[in-house]
DNA sequence: CTCATTGCAAAGCGTTTGCACCAGT
DNA sequence: ACTGGTGCAAACGCTTTGCAATGAG
């Protein structure tokens, strides 16, 4: 989900003055990494992540990286997602509630989705097992359009 | 989900055929390792299950465990999942198909359950998206009925 | 007798931590 | 100045792999 600039901008906002109110340092580093995370497609991991700002010529630590995007998950601008791949990928993210992922299992493409009717029935589930309800994950696991298409392009050569 | 006496016969004996199927030698190793998984309530890691082991006499290598649970996964006999935890989890399944999880993020207890009408919807959605579906995963994280009743005592005390 | 499995220890891999140095406030 | 952040390298925890010894067919 790719946010515009404008969006990034106020999250970046958003994200120094939790900072100051934590009386915590705005530094070059925490800035970056967060900029970068906003202006991803989404759904980065933090070796992607840190790829990504090398390319934009900022050479930023392994361990920053990890800490920065704990705290931004602290302040409840990040959430950190695991696909079952080996690898935590992150996601920049205003505070829409939970949603759906779409996971390529062939090139690792991940959309996002989200259906209240299934949102319901999942609430209605968890009730129906006297669970307390605080999150859910939902994944559907596939081939997206292009690596189905590739396939048959593959079987007609 | 806890199988009977029975059931866990006959898994083991098909574990059993299917490694004979495969010219595939049907060691110690592997007869003790599936029939831990099968006879468990399910959702063990890797070292729950060399932990179990130990508790009835068998020493086994971490790699044999490992490399078991493969065999197994491939057979089609057990599955593997990922919650989250950083540690995989093994279940000893029949061939009955994807099934949620309801996994309580205070004690770590797992409950599955299964809903048609929740894979429905989600295979509806696929579509929608052009996507084709192998697999999916639902996962309700929250407190299991225990864990509430123990907060609730506690709040009282 | 042959080929795959076993077990150990070492390597791998993503992530975390200890520590000396550096930078916001 | 003080407090907390940064970066490196080493530690970590789970999982995989290399290899010599062992065992199933």
């Amino acid at each position: 989900m790719k946010l515009s600039r404008d969006e990034v901008a106020d999250l970046l906002e958003r994200f120094r003055r939790w900072l100051r109110d934590q009386r915590l340092p705005v530094t070059r580093q925490r800035d970056v990494v967060a900029e970068t995370l906003f202006e991803a497609e989404g759904h980065l991991s933090a070796d992607g992540l840190q790829r990504r700002l090398r390319e934009r010529g900022h050479r930023i630590g392994t361990a920053t990286i990890y800490r920065t995007l704990d705290v931004l998950v602290e302040a409840g601008l990040a959430r950190a997602h695991d696909f079952g791949e080996g690898v935590r990928r992150f996601e920049g993210s205003p505070d829409r509630g939970d949603h759906g992922h779409l996971v390529c299992a062939r090139c690792g493409a991940v959309t996002e989705f989200t259906n209240e009717r299934v949102d319901r029935m999942l609430g209605f589930l968890a009730d129906e097992n006297g669970f307390l309800l605080q999150r859910h994950r939902v994944e559907l696991h596939g081939l997206c359009r292009d690596c189905q298409k590739r396939d048959l392009e593959a079987l007609r050569a």
